[in-house]
RNA sequence: GGUCGCAUAGCUCAGCUGGAUAGAGCAACUGCCUUCUAAGCAGUAGGUCUCAGGUUCGAAUCCUGAUGUGAUCACCA
């Protein structure tokens, strides 16, 4: 509503001769209680324009109206100035902005983000936090590239370390040449339940060793199974040829595992970075920064940085026998992620577990002068949790991705099958269709939350499919297609009426949002703000749809003009929540 | 204990850079399918926006403090 920002400082010059901004003139939509379309607050005025309030509206609004053709009326209530726009406004926004291709698509603004999301482990499959995780990340990265960036998808796969040690120890142990084949197991799965058989096995160990006198501190260290799984741990660092065949084999039953979940996710990356390669990196930049006196060494040779300044602690950055810690490869890893992109800014999905890693790190890259320091953002999201409390893979309390993801299929054709809709589809249309509405229900769920908010999740209470949900949008789009097929309707140069309808105003003004929503979107970061409004949008074409109706309507203009509208709400509807990575059925 | 989040209807959540009588969905109750898909629409009921101060013409929103809740403060990742 530039036009009308500008409009608003003309009449404030003209009408009171004072000089304003545009930029501060707020706009906000009117009450659904109250007549119109726009408000404007004029409180914040009236000590420049020396009226009262309900004057200084009126005189605004008496000028607005001879002045801005758009302007069809407005009312005044205390200091609020309401503003009708004309039919004629909302015609030429619908064609001029809504019919083209490119509508909700911001020009691209020559800037590259990098994503990094999902960054498991691969000792154990993928649970509900991962897919709170993947589905943010994914749909994030969607939403930066209708916002104009480009965009680059990795995925930091930590897969090596003492965890998947613990996994292949107990397979080498206990599991007489399993494999996913043998097994029937997908390959995540299958390492999976040996990292489980570790942690079993071990706490057997610690609990037979207190019996025999130990301490639970010196239990946990002393179990063979864990020294075991140390010595492997240095083994593969030594480049033991057995265990790195092992790990080579354990990893690619995962790798296999993860791919279908991710595939049924629908998510993908552009690259994948290891940190079987990156975990020897930041060791130049401990260098760089004790040269630079950012960084200082103790006496037992262990290199530290102050930030006891910005609020923080003392923070190791290498160990005293000079090996790296998380955060020295974590440095590492930023400058290779930089160096192969060259990427403005590049964006971390991570819990909100780890905030205080992230402050360091980013603060530590600053101090050691990286100008694309400033281009790195945490996106912290909240845990998952269950009523039960935070999960656990090793004590079972978790609810799995694969399963998850077969549960709400299975919810959906129990829903769908139920309302007797689909009884004349194909076996592949239906099963189609179920994957799409559970898919659709579940990812919606998930991301319908403002990232930052801890999410709970009741295993026991089955995620909704009526009301702000994601089939609910789903169900409105099949509703639109169904009609545009029965009036065999192409979109094309068509005769628009001259008096719209109470319901087709507010469709179209819902319509109308949707640039704005990517932009502000983007700028947080925040697929939810996506999800309401395409809930928002849903919502406002089933009360037009109610209302009025489009097929029987005499007046061929006017159901041509009902028709546009409405394929126009379902392309925007399908955009808006291919963002969320959600598909739309044709029919359900 | 220090630091960082979060707190809105019984439940799950919206509420844009401060604006009008705080909005949706679920659950409960009422209506609406011989008419374009009822996974829908319309309506009833449900609130001291955790509490106390402060800033302001105006605060759920900004500031301070308290309470509750979660995370974190590893030579783990």
């Amino acid at each position: 509503m530039k036009f009308l920002q500008q409009a608003i400082v003309k009449a404030f010059a003209d009408t009171f001769e004072t000089a304003l901004q545009e930029n501060q003139i707020n706009l906000e939509q009117t009450k659904k209680e109250f007549e119109g379309h726009a408000t404007f607050v004029v409180f914040p005025f009236v000590k420049h324009t020396k009226k009262s309030p309900e004057q200084t509206a009126n005189l605004l609004g008496e000028y607005l109206q001879t002045n801005c053709e758009e302007i069809e009326s407005f009312n005044v209530i205390k200091g609020f100035l309401n503003l009708v726009l004309s039919d004629a406004y909302w015609l030429s926004v619908f064609k001029t902005e809504v019919l083209a291709d490119s509508f909700g698509s911001l020009p691209k603004n020559g800037e590259k983000v990098m994503v990094e999301y999902s960054s498991p482990n691969t000792n154990k499959p993928l649970h509900l936090g991962h897919v709170r995780n993947n589905l943010l990340g994914f749909s994030v990265s969607n939403l930066l590239d209708v916002a104009g960036f480009e965009v680059i998808k990795v995925n930091l796969v930590n897969d090596r370390g003492i965890h998947i040690c613990k996994s292949m120890l107990a397979w080498q142990k206990f599991g007489n040449s399993e494999t996913p084949e043998s097994a029937g197991l997908k390959g995540d799965h299958l390492v999976g339940k040996y990292y489980v058989i570790f942690d079993q096995q071990y706490k057997q160990q610690i609990t037979d060793l207190v019996a025999k006198g130990k301490t639970e501190d010196d239990a946990k260290k002393q179990a063979p199974l864990i020294l075991e799984a140390q010595q492997m741990l240095l083994k593969w660092e030594q480049g033991d040829e057995k265990v790195i065949s092992l790990w080579k084999t354990m990893n690619s039953w995962v790798y296999a595992g993860f791919d279908e979940t991710y595939k049924k996710l629908g998510v993908s990356f552009d690259k994948y970075y290891y940190e079987s390669d990156t975990y020897l990196l930041g060791k130049d930049i401990v260098e760089e920064g004790l040269q630079k006196g950012v960084f200082f060494k103790k006496e037992d040779g262990s290199v530290w940085i102050d930030l006891t300044a910005d609020g923080l602690d003392e923070k190791l950055v290498r160990r005293a026998d000079g090996t790296s810690v998380y955060i020295t490869q974590d440095l590492g890893t930023a400058q290779l992620k930089y160096d192969d992109f060259k990427v403005d800014k590049s964006i971390y999905v991570v819990g909100n577990e780890q905030d205080y890693h992230f402050k360091v790190l980013f603060l530590i890259l600053e101090k050691l002068g990286k100008d694309w320091a400033k281009g790195l953002y945490h996106l912290s999201y909240g845990m998952v949790d269950l009523p039960s409390g935070k999960m656990k893979s090793r004590e079972g309390t978790v609810v799995d991705a694969d399963d998850l993801i077969d549960e709400m299929k299975a919810t959906a054709k129990e829903k769908t099958e139920a309302l007797g809709k689909v009884d004349n589809f194909e076996e592949i249309e239906k099963d189609a269709l179920y994957q799409m509405i559970g898919m659709g229900a579940l990812k919606y769920f998930l991301l319908k939350v403002e990232p930052k908010k801890r999410l709970l999740f009741d295993p026991n209470e089955s995620i909704d499919f009526q009301g702000n949900t994601g089939p609910f949008i789903q169900y409105t789009h099949a509703r639109i297609k169904s009609v545009l097929k029965k009036a065999d309707f192409n979109d094309g140069n068509i005769q628009y009426p001259t008096k719209l309808g109470e319901t087709e105003v507010e469709l179209l003004q819902a319509l109308s949002k949707y640039p704005e929503t990517i932009l502000q979107a983007a700028k947080d970061y925040n697929p939810a703000a996506i999800a309401n409004f395409a809930y928002d949008l849903a919502k406002t074409y089933n009360k037009f749809y109610q209302t009025e109706s489009i097929l029987k309507v005499e007046d061929d203009l006017l159901k041509a003009f009902r028709l546009q509208l409405s394929l126009h709400t379902a392309r925007t509807l399908n955009k808006a929540m291919a963002i969320l990575g959600i598909e739309m059925p044709e029919r359900m």
